[in-house]
DNA sequence: TATCATTTTTACCGTTTGGTCAAATCTCTT
DNA sequence: AAGAGATTTGACCAAACGGTAAAAATGATA
């Protein structure tokens, strides 16, 4: 978060954070992570934030200096957090091997920060607005790259033919549902608000999906 | 949408609905569904919607008494949308042919109705304020009754042994992330803002993790 | 074409929202 | 304990918000 640090930050330029400034940008960037994720950008308010972090608006804005740049700093947090585990896929590994521990690392993340799979996907709904960006050059260009990992792979007969990329969005797609939908998810499993103790069988079953074989071959008994 | 006819809707209790109340209802509605779908209930204004109808608000509170009422309308819509897919599976067919063709549907639902998908996708990532009932009542049960198919595949090993229930998770999220995130897998792609090409590739990827096998065996040449 | 119901608009209201300002308070250093 | 700088607050503002009332305009019907 918060650039490089006597940079033209809030509170004037100072030279080092003191402690309050630490501690203070820290209640609010997790009330405003609170409150982004749940609305949106547009569906978030300054007073909820505020309220959240249990602090006055204006001493809020003596922080930050308006809305966006809170929101700025919560996606610039957020994107390390999405690339982190799509950096460590290897092409010197088995395939089963690589997959299979991106899966692990996506639905780790999912459960570890679930607020912030959230603040994502609410910006993708929005249609991108803050970080399109990012999308077009340092996500895809990383996508692109791991991409051509997955395709040798295939040209070398150890996965099936497929577009990577497609294969990328469907371990997106899945780790991150349990995290996005985790309401929808509770409460067709029957479980309480809190319960998040389904991450196991999901794992699971992502695992037979993508590593192993679902639909079976009939047998010959 | 807007229950049965002569109820107590809201230009006042008529017989009827006129042309005119048609027209305008379905661009309220029609307006509404753009408006909220990107950017959730709370971030949505009446302004907006009245301003992609090309209406007066005041106009068009005539046909709706209030905000939520129009949210309501549009959810009552989606959620037979929603579920009509999943109704059809059967018992009776082939793993494969059911779970294939339920891909389908839910692709072909996806690249139909985006703006629906994203509608649901945002009430979700709210906490499910005003479904919150049908998911535990509506949904889950269906859910009960069609995890029970799969089920039955899995004891007669013709399916791979899972939970069901996230089976159908998996193929929610899938398929579902190709309306939610577009503009994400747009920006990856490289294609343009209207471009749904990709579809065509997105059901090759999903028949191959779904029905076939990713990751292959080494091969004994 | 006169009449009546329907539809639309204009003008407005109270509240919420993002944000400012200056004064008051607190904290840290000396 | 005093002073300087950092922090917090209360009072406020303009714009946007959800919504209302009543008059004006339009449409259907006889």
């Amino acid at each position: 978060m918060t650039q490089i640090s006597a940079s033209s930050e809030n509170p004037a330029e100072r030279r080092s954070k003191t402690r309050i400034q630490k501690e203070n940008e820290t209640r609010i960037l997790l009330a405003a992570l609170e409150v982004f994720s749940e609305n949106g950008f547009r569906g978030a308010t300054l007073d909820r934030i505020a309220a959240t972090a249990k602090m006055s608006k204006p001493n809020l804005l003596y922080y930050f200096k308006n809305k966006e740049e809170i929101h700025v700093a919560l996606l610039t947090d957020l994107l390390d957090v999405w690339l982190a585990p799509l950096r460590e896929i290897s092409p010197h590994g088995e395939p089963a091997d690589e997959i299979g521990s991106y899966i692990r690392r996506k639905l780790e993340s999912s459960r570890q920060f679930p607020r912030e799979s959230r603040l994502f996907a609410n910006e993708m709904l929005a249609g991108a607005p803050h970080i399109g960006d990012f999308l077009q050059s340092e996500l895809k260009q990383l996508v692109d790259e791991k991409a051509a990992i997955f395709q040798g792979w295939i040209d070398e007969r150890r996965l099936a033919p497929c577009d990577p990329r497609h294969l990328l969005f469907a371990i997106w797609s899945t780790t991150q549902h349990y995290a996005d939908f985790s309401v929808q998810v509770r409460h067709i499993l029957g479980l309480q608000p809190g319960d998040v103790s389904y991450y196991e069988e999901a794992l699971s079953m992502l695992e037979t999906l993508f590593l192993s074989r679902l639909v079976l071959p009939a047998s010959t008994d």
